[in-house]
RNA sequence: GGGCCCAUAGAUCAGCUCGGAAGAUCGCUGCCUUCGCAAGGCAGAGGCCGCGGGUUCAAAUCCCGCUGGGUCCA
């Protein structure tokens, strides 16, 4: 527990607020009415604003969100546009869970300035954990928007703390005509991401509209507060944290059944429209049973599907004089859910789909398809003609000041294509599904193959009992499947620890480099040498970075050599990993491989030119997901919903070279972050984010920028240095992924050079003009099927004819055998002729050929009883092989061809003692 | 980033465990039946068994790599 301290805050003093216990969790809060016995937030309490919104007015999402940006404006917060939904600025997660996310990590480390203090900003999110609840609850949304007001106090700069924090929140209920004496601040420790601190959430009516945290910890082995079994430390920067869920002030403003009735009712119509269901709030009956079951389902975990639940919702809302049959209120019920979950994830999808995700099996596009497949499944369930790409629509259209309408046709294509790839899934499922049942007969179907559908092939079990049912084949999913599926996925596999990095303690290493890019030698004084590591004051050579491959070279000393082997940076310092150690305090000369160093130079270029024409062929929607440079070629990943076609490709190729040619001025400048963002916007972050306030930004520019990037790497002057662009291919190395392979200059005439030389060694080998040289090909390859099949036609006909002349052959013991060896005959050709000769009665046939070392088939009539693969096995002894086969067939072979003619005597001899006597 | 699955005739799939002459259904072509169509009967065409290695006397089948696709989880 966090110091009970730390909630004494001057504004609840000043205005008498008396701190009690919730007599629902115990837990501690503040407010001003004496007589509150609960911390007012469900299940303690329940949702008593349905109905009776606790607010003088009423306000739409776009008025809540003004009214909380203005009052923050004017009361001294700069207010920033909304970041994306997906958090492309940090590593450790996908999607943006809290307006915080945006300022993390480098913000609220104190390494990097906010972009404004104090602030005020109202941020979309999406959060996935949520799911299951959405529709359930009445509450509970994937996407909205947490208003948030931001301060980061510092040693150097203070702004405001917590007593501040709460006359804001405070000022800003009562302004809306919220009654003082309903507001609850709870006392609730705040833990999370590593950072720690106290926290109040606000609640009113049952709903927690805001939390309020001040982060003032972060974890540290040494610190000296214990929270949860973790150790935490004062942090550098105290940091207001406030969350303001926009959506529940509407909510609350509005006072309807749900929250999805406030938020979008219009779209919550059209579905119902849509799906054939009356859903009328005007209607007493149904309203009340709405509002009846959200208040209940609020408090819990259950839903319309709880018995409990059920009987005391019709009971209720028996002894308010409505009575409902519990199986009608059940289906209406269960039909809302749905309505709602589709409502929901619409407008998440339509955040995710215009912010740049591309669904894909993999990351933050995986998210993206599994809410699109969520949407899709709710919109079968129902029934109806519902159009997925139309409520979309819809969405983007209703919050078209928080959504980028411009991004409409690409997020429709992208539909498009998950429609029909979730489709296919379904179809091939169906067929999957119907064929495991066919060879049930009627069992239920076992949990691993419910396992199997959905693992493997992504039919949800849900799915596969609406199949069975046609099929009159019953299906138990049982109640914790996705917990078993879970468990399924645990691994065991620790994350491997981080190397341990040498403590060097020298300073950071002056970047030559940059300084000058033509720079190839240099002379510089060791700091520090050991194992191969060596450390200067300075250097020209460039270390791993941005995808581009350290320099090489070498270093003289003394008249010594040492070689360069890989340029690496760690922080500040640049270690050269060497072969051999030079003395510390000793000057050298570093030479660098000018020639590798301008091919990757080049490649580093082209990549940017690459994105940049990528951007204009494919779309907006293209953004680096990888890349790497190396002296021969360069490879870029990017993210694109579909297969680039050939011709994509070449008019990639074709304006790159374009920007080659117009010899275009590459600039590169260094500017604060906020210079930088506000000119180029986040697609300067295609390669990641720096943690640093100045930004080394790179752009291509004459009357335009072709491409602007945060990046570290060596570019050339100007693009004709770059000389041609090849594109060598593309390759999904992801579902939504697609590398682009690449070479510039003497590599790429080198490329061409080699795929010619292919084309005119194919040529000369059909002898014909290289022009001819597809056609030609076809027909050859069409001729040899043809020549194939006549040859096989031709070898039956040998094989008849061959039967004849080998008949009759040696009676022994009233068995006939016969015996040869074909000089060329392969084994296909050698079993049809064995099979004409024992068509006959009372016939063992021995044949062997000399193709391939020695092949040989023994065969016998069914009338003669002998296991002819033993006979066989025997026999390949004397050819140092083996074989077997059917007791009536046998082929085998071996290596040894001067045993042929043992080997067929061995085998007679064999079949004549298996032969009963 | 980590799992799992799939690739065989124009389509959908069997065969792969346990190596031994590539199969079914639909579709296609021709003939029979019919005034004609549908349906039915008969006959037939159609396969680098995804690509490249390896193991083996022998690989669609076993092993490795690659390519293309599907799917689940974070």
């Amino acid at each position: 527990m966090m110091f009970k301290e730390e909630y004494n805050i001057d504004f609840f003093e000043e205005r008498g607020f008396v701190r009690k216990r919730c007599t629902g969790c115990g837990e501690a809060f503040w407010t001003l009415d004496g007589e509150m016995e609960t911390c007012q937030d469900t299940p303690c309490t329940r949702f008593d604003f349905i109905g009776s919104p606790p607010t003088d007015r009423r306000l739409t999402v776009p008025e809540m969100r003004r009214y909380f940006l203005d009052f923050f404006s004017e009361r001294g917060h700069v207010p920033l546009e909304r970041y994306p939904v997906v958090a492309r600025w940090r590593d450790d997660v996908f999607l943006v869970h809290a307006s915080i996310y945006d300022f993390q990590p480098h913000a609220t480390s104190g390494l990097v300035k906010p972009p404004a203090n104090p602030l005020v900003i109202s941020q979309p999110c999406i959060r996935m954990p949520d799911l299951d609840d959405v529709g359930r609850t009445g509450k509970h949304m994937t996407s909205f928007e947490m208003m948030g007001h931001h301060a980061f106090n510092s040693s150097d700069e203070y702004v405001y703390w917590k007593d501040e924090t709460v006359r804001y929140c405070h000022e800003m209920l009562v302004s809306l005509g919220v009654d003082e004496g309903l507001i609850a601040y709870k006392e609730h420790p705040w833990i999370g991401g590593g950072n720690a601190g106290p926290s109040l959430e606000v609640n009113v009516c049952g709903l927690e509209i805001a939390t309020l945290v001040f982060m003032n910890l972060e974890r540290h082995p040494e610190g000296e507060v214990e929270l949860e079994g973790d150790k935490y430390r004062p942090l550098a920067l105290n940091v207001v944290d406030t969350g303001y869920g926009l959506e529940r002030w509407v909510w609350m403003s509005d006072g309807a059944p749900t929250i999805y009735d406030s938020i979008y009712p219009d779209i919550v119509q059209y579905i119902c429209d849509e799906a054939g269901l009356e859903h009328d709030l005007e209607r007493d009956d149904h309203r009340v049973m709405l509002e009846e079951y959200t208040r209940l389902a609020g408090t819990l975990k259950r839903d319309f599907t709880h018995r409990g639940l059920m009987d005391e919702l019709v009971e209720r809302l028996s002894a308010m004089g409505y009575e409902t049959r519990r199986s009608v209120a059940e289906e209406k019920l269960g039909a809302l859910k749905s309505v709602y979950t589709i409502a929901d994830h619409s407008r998440t999808v339509a955040f995710m789909l215009s912010d740049g995700i591309v669904p894909s099996n993999v990351a933050e596009g995986y998210l993206a398809r599994l809410m699109i497949r969520r949407t899709l499944r709710q919109i079968a369930r129902l029934g109806g003609d519902i159009s997925l790409k139309m409520v979309v629509k819809k969405q983007m259209e209703k919050f078209g000041d928080i959504i980028d309408t411009s991004k409409e046709k690409v997020v429709f294509e992208m539909l498009d294509s998950e429609i029909r790839g979730y489709g296919e899934t379904l179809e091939r499922g169906k067929r999957l599904v119907k064929r495991a049942l066919e060879g049930l007969k009627g069992d239920n179907i076992p949990l691993e193959s419910l396992i199997e559908f959905y693992d493997t092939h992504g039919i949800h079990p849900t799915v596969v009992r609406d199949m069975a049912d046609e099929l009159g084949v019953s299906v138990d999913i049982p109640g914790d499947f996705n917990v078993l599926l879970a468990r399924m996925h645990e691994r065991t596999d620790m994350p491997v620890d981080e190397e341990a990095r040498v403590d060097h303690h020298v300073p950071d290493t002056e970047m030559l480099y940059y300084q000058d890019q033509h720079c190839r030698t240099f002379h510089a004084v060791v700091l520090h040498s050991r194992n191969g590591e060596v450390i200067l004051d300075g250097t020209g050579f460039y270390p791993e970075g941005g995808g581009q491959e350290g320099d090489t070279g070498v270093m003289e000393s003394d008249g010594r050599t040492f070689k360069v082997i890989n340029v690496r940076k760690e922080g500040g310092v640049i270690i050269h990993e060497t072969e051999g150690d030079i003395p510390v305090g000793k000057t050298v000369q570093g030479r660098i491989d000018g020639e590798r160093r301008e091919a990757m130079t080049r490649h580093h270029t082209a990549t940017h030119i690459i994105i940049s024409c990528a951007r204009r062929v494919l779309g907006d929607h293209i953004w680096q997901r990888g890349a790497h440079k190396s002296p021969e070629n360069a490879r870029l990943d990017i993210s694109h919903y579909k297969r680039i076609t050939r011709a994509q490709l070449k008019e990639i190729e074709r304006m790159a070279n374009v920007l080659v040619l117009r010899d275009i001025p590459v600039h590169t400048e260094n500017l604060s972050r906020d210079d930088a963002e506000e000119r180029f916007g986040f697609e300067l972050y295609q390669g990641g984010v720096p943690a640093s306030d100045v930004i080394r930004v790179v752009h291509i520019t004459d009357v335009r920028d072709y491409d602007a990037q945060a990046c570290g790497g060596t570019h050339v002057d100007r693009t004709s240095e770059i000389g041609a662009i090849k594109i060598l291919g593309s390759q999904r190395i992801q579902d939504g992924v697609e590398r682009l392979t690449f070479t510039a200059g003497m590599a790429a005439v080198e490329y061409v050079q080699h795929m010619e030389d292919l084309l005119i060694k194919t040529g000369d080998i059909l002898s014909v003009d290289i022009e001819r040289v597809p056609e030609t090909a076809r027909r050859f390859f069409r001729e040899w099927k043809d020549r194939g099949k006549e040859l096989e036609k031709l070898k039956g006909y040998r094989a008849m004819a061959m039967a004849h002349e080998l008949l009759p052959g040696e009676v022994e013991r009233d068995v006939e055998f016969v015996t040869a060896v074909l000089d060329d005959m392969d084994t296909r050709e050698m079993l049809a002729l064995a099979e004409d000769i024992t068509s006959g009665e009372g016939r063992v046939v021995l044949l062997a050929s000399l193709c391939h070392g020695v092949q040989l088939v023994f065969s016998r009539s069914d009338d003669v009883d002998i296991d002819m693969g033993e006979v066989l096995r025997e026999a390949a002894k004397e050819i140092g092989g083996s074989g077997g086969g059917t007791g009536k067939t046998a082929q085998g072979g071996g290596k040894d061809a001067e045993g042929v003619e043992r080997a067929l005597v061995a085998g007679k001899n064999e079949a004549l003692a298996r032969l009963l006597p």
